[in-house]
DNA sequence: CAAACATTTCGGCCGCGCCCGAAGTGTTTG
DNA sequence: CAAACACTTCGGGCGCGGCCGAAATGTTTG
C-alpha cells in the first residue's frame, strides 16, 4: 500500500484542532497574518508559528511576506476542496450537540464558502437564478443558459474571467448549514466578487461570515427578488416580472 | 469558530497511517473483513479492530454482521470523496521520494477508484469515450451523448440504473498516477461492473488493482480499440470503422 | 539607534493515543 | 461438547506531538 501514508500526513495535519481553525479561516479566501490565524486558532503565537510552518511544508498553504506581516493563505483551490468534503462528512455523518451561538447564526445566514457565497444568502441566490433560468443545475455540474449569460453580464459579473480560469466553471457546492445546494465554481466565485464589489455584502472581522449592508437589501431586492428581513431570515418574493 | 473541531475530528480520524490504509483499502469499493483488514494495514487485529469501530462511530465506515465475520465497507459516496480530494493533495502537493514497485506498477496499470475503473486503463477507456464522442467532458461534469448512450446499451452497459441513482452521474475524476482524467460517477462505476460482469478485468486479492484477462485484452482490443501490451503499456489503436 | 511590534526558535512539560500480549465473547465445525 | 476460528475488550508500555515561557531574529517607527 504506497498512497496511505501519504494521504495519513495530509489528514493528520489537518486533523488537529488548531490547524483545522486556521485552514478553516482561510477558507473565508482572504490571506491572513500569522497573528490573526494565532487568533482564530486561539493558540498563542509561537503554536500558530510551528503549525503554520507545518502547514506551508506540506503545500496546504501559501506564504507570502510582507514587511514584518507574513500572510498565508490556501495554497490551491484543491485543498479548499478538502476542506469543504471533510465538513459534508461531519455534517451529516455525526448528528451531535451543538450549541446555537450568535456567531453560529451570523455564519447560517450569509458567509463566504473560500471564495463564494453560502447560507441563507447563498442558497437564496442559486434558488433565483435556478428558478429563473438563468443557470441549471444536475448532479455533475452546471451550466450557465444565454439568458443567465446575459443577466450576469447586465450585472456586471465578470463571466469571461470566471470562463478562462482552469478550475471548474459552475459547481453545485452542499452547504452545510442549510442542507441545500448553492453555487461554487469559478461562477459563484464571480458572483461573489461582484457582490463585494457592489458593496452588497461586506466581510466580517475574524470571521467567515459576511454582513448584507443596506445597499444590498435594496439591490438583491430589486435584482434577485430576495426580501431579507431583520429575524435574519431570506425569502423569495413572489414571481414579478422579468427585467 | 464552530465548525474546527468536527472536521478535525474526521481528519485526525483518516491521519493515522493504519486506518488510511484500511480507508485506501475499501476504495476498491467491497466490503472487507475485519481480518482482511488488519492485514492491509499491517497491524494486528486487536489494533484493527479498535481503529474500525471508531471509524464507524464516526460515520465512515458502515459494518454488516455475517456469522463470525464482520464487513465492513465505506459508509457512503461521500467519504470516498474526502479520501480522494485528499490523494489529489497529497499528491501534486508534496513531490517526494518514491521508490517504484512492482505492486506501485500493478496499481499505475489497472485499479478500482472506489467503484469505477482508474490507472492507464481508466484513463484509456475515458479517452476512447471521449474521441469517440460517446462522452463530453467539461470541467464541470460531463454528459452522455446519444450516441453514446447507444454504444453503452449495446455494450450491455445499465445506463438507466446509473441515471437513476441519487448521485452524480457523470464525473471526471483526476487520476493521480496518470494526472489524467478518468470516467468516475455513475457512469463510470456501471462500466466498471459491466467490465467485471464481462470478466475483462478481475481484482487482485489484497490490492485496489485490477487484472486484464485474457477475454479482456480481446474485449478492449475489440470495443475501444485498446491495446494491452505486455510491458504494461496500453494505447489506443488508430481509430477504425465505427461499428 | 532605541523602542515597539510581528514572528520564529528553543527547551521542557505533559498527555493523548497507538500498539500489542493476554484473556474474553460469540460462531461455526466435527 | 470440545476445538478452531473471527473478533473484541482489557491493561499497561511508550513515544510522538501539541503547548507555552523565554529568548532570538527581523522589520518598521520616531
Amino acid at each position: 500500500m504506497i498512497e496511505g501514508p501519504f494521504i495519513a500526513e495530509i489528514a493528520a495535519l489537518i486533523g488537529d484542532p488548531a490547524r483545522a481553525n486556521i485552514l478553516l479561516a482561510l477558507m473565508a479566501g482572504q490571506a491572513l497574518t500569522a497573528g490573526e490565524l494565532a487568533y482564530s486558532a486561539r493558540v498563542a503565537p509561537q503554536t500558530a508559528s510551528a503549525h503554520l510552518s507545518k502547514l506551508v511544508r506540506a503545500g496546504l498553504l501559501a506564504l507570502e511576506k510582507q514587511g514584518r506581516h507574513r500572510y498565508f493563505r490556501l495554497a490551491s483551490p484543491e485543498v479548499a476542496g478538502v476542506i469543504e468534503s471533510l465538513m459534508a462528512v461531519s455534517i451529516d455523518g455525526a448528528p451531535r450537540y451543538r450549541p446555537a451561538s450568535r456567531c453560529d447564526e451570523a455564519l447560517r445566514q450569509a458567509r463566504t464558502c473560500y471564495d463564494h457565497l453560502a447560507g441563507r444568502l447563498g442558497v437564496a441566490l442559486a434558488d433565483t437564478l435556478l428558478s429563473r433560468g438563468h443557470i441549471v443545475l444536475d448532479d455533475d455540474g452546471g451550466q450557465v443558459t444565454n439568458d443567465g449569460a446575459r443577466f450576469f453580464a447586465q450585472l456586471g459579473v465578470n463571466l469571461a474571467g470566471a470562463a478562462s480560469q482552469r478550475r471548474r466553471f459552475c459547481r453545485p457546492c452542499l452547504d452545510w448549514s442549510e442542507r441545500r445546494r448553492h453555487l461554487g465554481g469559478a461562477v459563484g466565485a464571480a458572483i461573489a466578487a461582484r457582490c463585494f464589489e457592489l458593496s452588497w455584502v461586506e466581510r466580517v472581522r475574524d470571521s467567515r461570515a459576511v454582513a448584507i449592508t443596506s445597499s444590498g437589501r435594496r439591490g438583491l431586492m430589486e435584482v434577485f427578488d430576495l426580501a431579507i428581513s431583520d429575524d435574519l431570515g431570506i425569502r423569495k418574493l413572489p414571481w414579478r416580472e422579468q427585467r
